[in-house]
DNA sequence: CATGAATGAGCCTTCATTCAT
DNA sequence: AATGAATGAAGGCTCATTCAT
């Protein structure tokens, strides 16, 4: 269902490729994707010559860590539906998924893939998010729990935006608690 | 109260020092920080030794762009905030921020300079708006018109936020308005 | 002519954009294309930075190498052509073309541009001195000088073949000679 | 004659070995020395680890995949010079070394093996072939039917010349067969 | 023996900054 | 003061070669 495993792949390549993924989605996350290639070759205790074997092109990368951030998103979004009422569903996937990204509001932003120029690989686990969440404001709504007047495209705006916000409040959970209670009472139908 | 002017500087000098620092905001805005030094010069219509010499750096020249752009808004701040009630003044002034900084959100963020590593010079500016802001939320508190439990450090990071969310929506000025009504609301006392 | 001068060039942009012709002229013939282009800029006196200015791209500064190339010979065969009787000139321009190009054999064969991938600013340099050598064989032909079923593409794969031989026998002048007495003895009509 | 087999070699590893040459051979002449082993190799349905078992170098392959053509066109001459009339033998051997290296002029050269660069591992090769066409060379000089001030070394260089002009002319047959006409008729005494 | 993942030196190119004109 | 040519440190990427599996 997500596409056929090119090969299984050897065991130390494997670690490599996935060191190479949690090293790059760590570097890109607090220092921006200007760090050199080579640096993350290094922090993942590889050459450079095995970080463009997995990924042809630094952008590639990039684009590889942001799909995998997408995908788990994806899943617990899945899962959270499917274990609460829909009112309770939305507001909980809601928090996830800006907690998801505390100092990553760039792959929240990413999950708008509706704009034009979003690479390719991005769009599949972007539009999985959206369908889910569109069912999840969708059921929200009916259940009254929120404005009948939002559609999607004003939910990923502000779930971008409410990222935004929580990264100038990282060092302050009390201060993020009244942003989540600002936003969730602006959600609420009047 | 902005720094002694180091000498008049000549008439043609002033002029290239104005061109570049639009031209200069016109194209980080639209393309980015990453834009070459000698296409900002060229587009200015001068050469990059030109540039070179107004701004030592590039960092000095972005910088030099963002302080204008909140020396902007804190003096439309100050306006605004003198002809209005508190509580009109106070969301005129949220609305005004935001609209200034559609596609420019970075712009609103710098406006949080309390923060360690922001550039010394971006600090008395965003220093001078965030003692605005602060006036202006304490007073539409008091109004009545907006939750007590909100400080300053919330504010700004719900107009970096907003911002963020208008800049998806850049195509669409009723949803736009709609994320106005739902912040709004939100920052308004249970 | 030639096309509008860009403009006339600083004194020193024009030495170093000489010098940087003179180098890669003699550095890619005696050692091939694979020389690294710092290797050229250094032994031109300049940074590599000053190379990329003038020639964008490795390729570029090749290609304006053979357009040199060809330039030259096109100016001396004009001048030959014009100087000496039908015959003579044909059979004195084939031995100067050859001559300019000993160790060189690359740049008469860039001279067949007729083939299709041939980088275009070469195309009408090499056009000018096809059209050249096409009325000096014609008219050596008529001389009765020249087997009359040969045709430009021949002449040029001819010259081409020559020079090449010619590399063989750098340190042989007399063994050259005979090279050419065979030539130019296949060249009469029976 | 060519060097003891280290050892006989097992059946499979002799035919990734024949298989390895071969696809050599045709990748280096039509696309040049330019292309990666690990593309060869792959072509050759094997990993660049057995590339590099078979030849250390890539260097290596390259001279075992002249040495292999040398050896060709020595076998052919010589079974050419056993079959026909000096005169006949040796334009006919011309023809020969010519046709096998169209697009190949390379080779052909490398034919020139007296040169002092030449690897060491074509010096054999190269001296055989040299021996039968100075054989022929004489014979064909003594029956009247070339020039008997030509030597063995323009010999070769007319071979190497005679190639590359062919190659400008891949498409055309006939032109081709002229050239024949020309060199040969160069190569008649007046 | 074969495989292909890993390595890292080296290449082309860009761009902020300096400095001669 | 202005200009734009020169500089050279980096950066992204390739590929011959090695070595663990």
């Amino acid at each position: 269902m997500s596409g056929a495993q090119e090969r299984p792949l050897r065991a130390d390549a494997a670690r490599n490729r996935a060191r190479l993924l949690d090293v790059a989605t760590e570097v890109f996350t607090t220092r921006g994707v200007g760090v050199p290639t080579e640096e993350i070759a290094r922090a993942a205790g590889v050459g450079v010559g095995t970080l463009f074997r997995h990924f042809p092109t630094k952008e590639a990368l990039l684009e590889a860590v942001m799909v995998r951030r997408l995908e788990t998103m994806a899943a617990r979004t899945v899962q959270l539906a499917a274990e609460s009422e829909p009112a309770e569903a939305f507001f909980d996937c809601f928090r996830l998924l800006i907690d998801q990204s505390v100092g990553k509001s760039d792959f929240v932003q990413a999950l708008a893939a509706g704009g034009v120029d979003v690479h390719s690989a991005l769009q599949e686990p972007s539009m999985a998010i959206q369908a889910q969440l569109g069912e999840l404001l969708t059921g929200a709504q009916q259940a009254g729990a929120v404005r009948p007047d939002l559609g999607l495209p004003e939910l990923l705006a502000l779930l971008a935006g409410t990222s935004k916000a929580m990264e100038q409040l990282k060092a302050d959970p009390a201060a993020r608690e009244r942003i989540f209670e600002v936003v969730f009472q602006g959600l609420r139908p009047c």
